[in-house]
DNA sequence: GGATAAACAGACTCTTTTATCTGATACAAT
DNA sequence: ATTGTATCAGATAAAAGAGTCTGTTTATCC
C-alpha cells in the first residue's frame, strides 16, 4: 500500500507544523527544522522551495536569515501544502485504476471509496494549520521540544 | 498524491475480478485478462505468479494452462489480495509520517485520519470478491466485455 | 516422442521518487 | 570591504516501482 501523501509531503506538513509553534515572529534555520525532525537537510531545502514559491513559507538569506510561515496559520490550509508538494490530487482517480470508472458507470468499490475520499477531502480543505497546532502543547509538546 | 494501491495492485483486483466473471471452472490465459484490461503481460504475470503462491488464484501450465480463482469468490477478500501484492498496509502508519505517532500520543491528525482509515480497513476486510461482481453485470459489463 | 502452447523465473531497462553534493548568491555584522 | 552564515539552484546518485526480454519448465495433443 502507498498511502495518500508522499515523503516530500509527509516533510512538508512536519516542517510547517514546526514552524508555526516555535514562531514567535523570527525565522527557523532549515538544520534546526530538519534536525528537530530527522530529516535529510538538503532534501527538506527543496520542498521549502517549493513552499517559498506557493507563498506558504517565507525565507530570508544570510545571516540571522531562515524560514517561516508566509501568512498566518490560520490562513493555510492543509490541501494547499499538499497541492503544492504533490500536485493535483489523486484522489478522484479509479481506486482500482479502471480508465472508464465513474460515476453512473462505476466500479465495484465506486460508491463506497467515493464517501471515504469525500471524508478525506473535507479534512484536507477544513483543516488550517493553527487548527493543526492547538491541540498540540499537551500531547506532542515534550516530544518536538526534545528533538 | 501517492493513493492506497500500488499499480500492481490496481491490476491483482482487476485480474481478480475478470476471472471471477469470465469463470465457468476453466482457466482464462494470462494474455486474455491482460489484452482484456490493457495490462502490460510480462508484468501481470509476476503479479499472478504472487497471487497463485499465496493461493488467491490457481494456476496450471500447458496447454489449455491459464488461471483461476483459488477457492470461491465468496471466500477471497479484498484485504488478502492487497495484503499478497502490495505487503502488510501501511494504512496504520501515521499519515503525517511522525514515528512516535500513536493512539495517546497523537499527530494533529490522527483521531480524524484513524476514522478513515477504519472505514477503509472496514471495506477492504468485509468486501469479498463476489459481493464486487455482483452488481457488475448490469454496469461494467459491457466494457469488460467488448475488451 | 515431438511439436506446440501455456506458465515460470531471472535478469535487465526505464522512470519516478528520494536523497546527496557542490557551488553560487544574498544578507548581516564587524 | 571582508567575513561568516544562511538560502538557492542545478547536477548527480541511490533506491524503489513499473515494465520488458529471454529462456526454461510443464502439460497437452498429435
Amino acid at each position: 500500500m502507498s498511502l495518500i501523501f508522499s515523503r516530500s509531503c509527509e516533510y512538508a506538513l512536519q516542517a510547517v507544523i514546526y514552524m508555526a509553534r516555535v514562531e514567535n515572529g523570527k525565522p527557523v534555520h532549515l538544520r534546526t527544522i530538519s534536525d528537530a525532525m530527522s530529516i535529510p537537510h538538503h532534501f527538506l531545502g527543496k520542498i521549502l522551495q517549493i513552499l517559498t514559491r506557493d507563498d506558504i513559507v517565507q525565507s530570508t538569506k544570510g545571516a540571522n536569515g531562515g524560514f517561516k510561515l508566509g501568512r498566518s496559520a490560520s490562513e493555510i490550509r492543509l490541501l494547499e501544502i499538499v497541492h503544492s508538494v504533490d500536485g493535483a490530487t489523486s484522489l478522484d482517480k479509479c481506486i482500482m485504476g479502471y480508465p472508464e470508472c465513474v460515476d453512473d458507470k462505476p466500479c465495484p468499490l465506486h460508491d463506497e471509496w467515493k464517501k471515504s475520499k469525500e471524508t478525506i477531502m473535507k479534512m484536507l480543505r477544513e483543516t488550517t494549520i493553527d487548527k493543526m497546532t492547538e491541540g498540540l502543547d499537551s500531547k506532542l509538546a515534550e516530544t518536538a521540544a526534545t528533538h
